[in-house]
DNA sequence: GTGAAAGCGCTAACAA
DNA sequence: TTGTTAGCGCTTTCAC
């Protein structure tokens, strides 16, 4: 009895159906039986090949299993970057949909990389996941034609991709305009807009919600109020503005590390945020925030792919979630 | 031409080595030989075989060399929540580190729920993962056994689990010697402690350093100045404390959700947190904090396992890391 | 109710 | 330098 494991090991250090058939004197087809929970078994055989099972310390090889079924049930993430709070929290929407849905999420950090975001998913279809939510780093997704022919859909989450599919976005655009117009509401005249390089689409939705907003107030885009670039970049220019002879007396500031990079500096002026984070609240003056839900972006795009993985027709959705502004105090600031 | 596809598509829907080596008019070692990056192929051969490859849209099927191979390049991770910051710079620092060595990361969220763990671990096991790091949700770990006698390696990170294996934790109790002994030297004489559930390693042994502070000092340790327990009752717990006789003068909070919830409450008064967190030094006062590494947690554990896959010898490690004392202007608050 | 045989796509061992 | 053969552990098909 000790002994079972040293006989019935195999090559790669694990017992396999065979061993476990011997070990229950049965075939290998009654322990598939038993283990994928087929009916059609005789309680007493299940029984002595679930003894088994469980003295040899068996687990089903899954790789095997891949090989001859085709579906892996599990799904491929890639996003910016998990230690950032608003792609952890998509992270968690995914894995929770996935759970579900008896899949698993292979996910990794393109840093927003394309050729990384491009090793990725490559990789993730070696490894032949059954979908992918992708937030594009880049916008050149040709290496997915051959993998989209083959089958494996794909959902573009947080901002669209050089390909026509599946897409979930936030409203961007309608959030900055929002923004930026309860600073106008405030009695601001001029308003700075700070937001990442444009080359990004949610930096450059967001700047384009700006410019609607001041237009539709009547007021006059001054180009010398906005300044695009990485974060670590948006003190600087912002006290560059303010040392210009007309400086601005609110700000909008395009994501969350822009926003706190801007708390940082300590100019104390009427701001408004794109991006909820933790503890806005409790700054004083709270910091009020156009809002985004991460775990509503994350929970749709894995709805929708899951659907596509199922089977579900039709043409690429695109589906634009709502903001919220938040009012905390430093949005409601006049001049 | 455009025909390949069809012709060689095959049943999962994907060319495989032997369709690219009949268009390339090889034999099916040849191309693996390509692929793999063989040395000893003819360059125009090889030449031939990528062409077929790019022109059938080729991915070798990773299943099937994991089948043969019995190595799968991933690892497992499993941690309590993605979306908490401290579990998600873990995430990040192993994704770093396995990408250094090739290899994929599997994750899941306990939830810390044990049978989640396990479910999680057993889940990654059957996919053959090369090794496992798990922030254990639970004590009970025999679960593990037939898969480490399987020669899958392990190591817990955070906090020791229920097995004599790696373990990469931090200097809770050393930790939250040094806070609470800072708010001593600064004049406090009653200070409370609020922690999670004594049941979770981590709070105990905070709570334990925050005991041996007050007994260091001289001070009477008073029990009604401790309340564990989970994050949304820390704030009550404190409003009771004050509502007492002879109330606390400081507070040391046990981790980052206690910290913030005690924030939330208004009560002004000195303390010292468990955890650093983004824009603690934004807050007036400072909140000053004993600070975790979550990355550099992640990346000792993630090495650890790579230098175990690699058949690295010897008795099971602890790793304790150490913390260290921001001040920022709560801790250092007279009574 | 149970089993034998074939084969998923790949790599390892051994020819040629 | 190239090819042939066997078999990884499982599910599928079909026979008993």
């Amino acid at each position: 009895m000790g002994d079972d494991r040293a006989v019935t090991d195999s090559v790669h250090g694990r017992p396999t159906m065979k061993d476990v058939a011997a070990a229950a004197g049965v075939a290998l087809k009654t322990v598939s039986r038993v283990v994928n929970e087929e009916p059609g078994v005789n309680p007493a055989t299940a029984e002595r090949v679930l003894s088994a099972i469980e003295r040899l310390g068996y687990r089903r090889n899954e790789s095997a299993r891949v090989l001859r079924r085709g579906r892996t049930a599990s799904i491929g993430l890639v996003i910016e970057d998990v230690a950032d709070p608003f792609y952890s929290g998509i992270s968690r929407a995914v894995e929770d949909v996935a759970l579900r849905h008896g899949s698993l999420v292979l996910s990794g950090s393109s840093g927003e990389e394309p050729r990384r975001e491009r090793e990725l998913v490559l990789t993730f279809c070696s490894r032949r996941v059954d979908g992918l939510i992708i937030v594009p780093a880049g916008t050149d997704h040709g290496y997915l034609r051959p993998e989209l022919d083959a089958g494996i859909p794909a959902v573009f989450a947080d901002r669209p991709g050089g390909l026509d599919l599946d897409t979930v976005i936030c409203d961007n655009n309608g959030g900055a305009h929002t923004g930026v117009t309860h600073l106008i509401r405030h009695g601001h005249r001029r308003v700075a807009f700070l937001g990442d390089s444009a080359s990004i689409f949610t930096a450059a939705e967001r700047l384009y919600g700006y410019r609607r907003a001041v237009e539709d107030a009547g007021l006059p885009v001054d180009e010398s109020l906005v300044a695009m670039g990485p974060p670590e970049r948006a003190g600087p220019a912002l006290t560059r503005m303010f040392a210009g002879d007309d400086p601005p007396t609110a700000v909008f500031t395009g994501n969350g590390r822009i926003t706190v990079a801007v708390l940082r500096t300590g100019h104390r002026l009427a701001m408004v945020g794109f991006d909820d984070f933790e503890l806005a609240d409790l700054l004083v003056p709270g910091v009020t925030v156009v809002a985004q839900d991460p775990a509503r972006l994350g929970r749709a795009a894995a709805e929708l792919l899951f659907r596509r993985i199922m089977g579900g027709p039709g043409a690429a959705e695109r589906i634009e979630l709502p903001t919220r502004l938040i009012p905390r105090g430093s949005g409601e600031l006049r001049p």
